[in-house]
DNA sequence: GGCAGACTGGACCGACCGGTCTAGACCTGT
DNA sequence: ACAGGTCTAGACCGGTCGGTCCAGTCTGCC
């Protein structure tokens, strides 16, 4: 099972999870490593800037997660509003399955040490997010000026959603996101 | 101006404007120190478990300041609606003044080395403001239910559009979070 | 077989981490 | 003057941090 991803995608998915839950700087190179089951060096054959670019591309996989979940719930949706809630609901599951993590996004990108980097490839990903949630909303018959501020309202609700969920411990006022729309 | 305030206020004071820039694990206990203007030893006869507790009381003013914002924000107001706007807008004119930190809450409490007592701070002080809100929305004339419903709306669209605007390092989305209500 | 490059393995480094400890400065009441 | 508590001051500690370095191993190609 420990070799049934190369090195290079077992410190990934590592790094994901250890971010995800206790942010960049809550995380030593050494906890990835003995989590990914492989040495120092194959750390920094792979990703020549150590920690910081194991971070980018461990957002980066993150966001192509998020970015399928939010493509599968609203391929099979009638409505803007109802791929919405299937979104919030797979996102609600995740939630309660991975135990109150934080947005990986912002846990990896907005510690970094220098932010402009980090903070730059954030803010890609969340247009990307806010992007593609847009172009189902026009495919529903929004307007343009609408779709953009659906995607952004529907966004917004989600990140506030999941901190509340996480103080609480309790997914519940995130399946509740739909309904405010 | 450096004595101005008491060693324990200025080890708050500094706690909380570093952990709300780099997170708890970001910043180390020497540059809270050093940005004090204060040696080792007063901060743990101040705070005898350490950084841990700076946390806490720093958290704490930060909760404390948020919960006067709110106050103010809603007495002179002739509406929720009106009081929320007026909220959004000074939140909006702290974070370009700050210049794009996180939620001081999130920052410093959900990174924790332990979760359960530093989580159980952060969910009572999120809970402190929603409460708030929550009042205020009573006050002008809402039932329970829709006063609850209400301020937690209200309270996740500050986060949600505090997090997009710090990634976009641009306050508008914040200024426009109330004609979303 | 022999060679080259990709990759692994881990010893090692200086810097910095949070925390402890003791010495003394300072204030207050007697 | 003295005593006792509060607070300041910073040297010092072991541990861990992210990162470097290089010898060794595996692989495919000639």
């Amino acid at each position: 099972m420990t070799d049934a991803l190369p090195t290079k995608d077992r410190l990934i998915q590592a790094a994901m999870r250890l971010f995800r839950s206790h942010g960049y700087n809550g995380v030593g190179v050494a906890e990835i490593l003995a989590e990914a089951k492989a040495p120092k060096g194959s750390l920094y054959h792979h990703f020549p800037n150590g920690k910081a670019d194991l971070a980018v591309a461990a957002a980066q996989k993150a966001s192509d997660e998020m970015l399928r979940l939010i493509a599968i719930s609203f391929a099979e949706a009638e409505s803007f509003k109802g791929g919405a809630t299937t979104l919030c609901h797979k996102l609600a599951k995740l939630f309660d399955k991975t135990g109150w993590d934080t947005c990986p996004i912002a846990a990896t990108l907005f510690e970094g040490p220098n932010n402009a980097p980090f903070r730059a490839a954030g803010q890609h990903m969340y247009d990307g997010w806010i992007g593609e949630v847009q172009d189902h909303a026009s495919r529903f018959g929004l307007d343009a000026a609408g779709a953009e501020a659906q995607s952004e309202a529907l966004f917004i609700a989600i990140q506030g959603a999941w901190m509340l969920a996480r103080a609480r411990q309790d997914s519940d006022v995130l399946r509740r996101v739909p309904d405010r729309l």
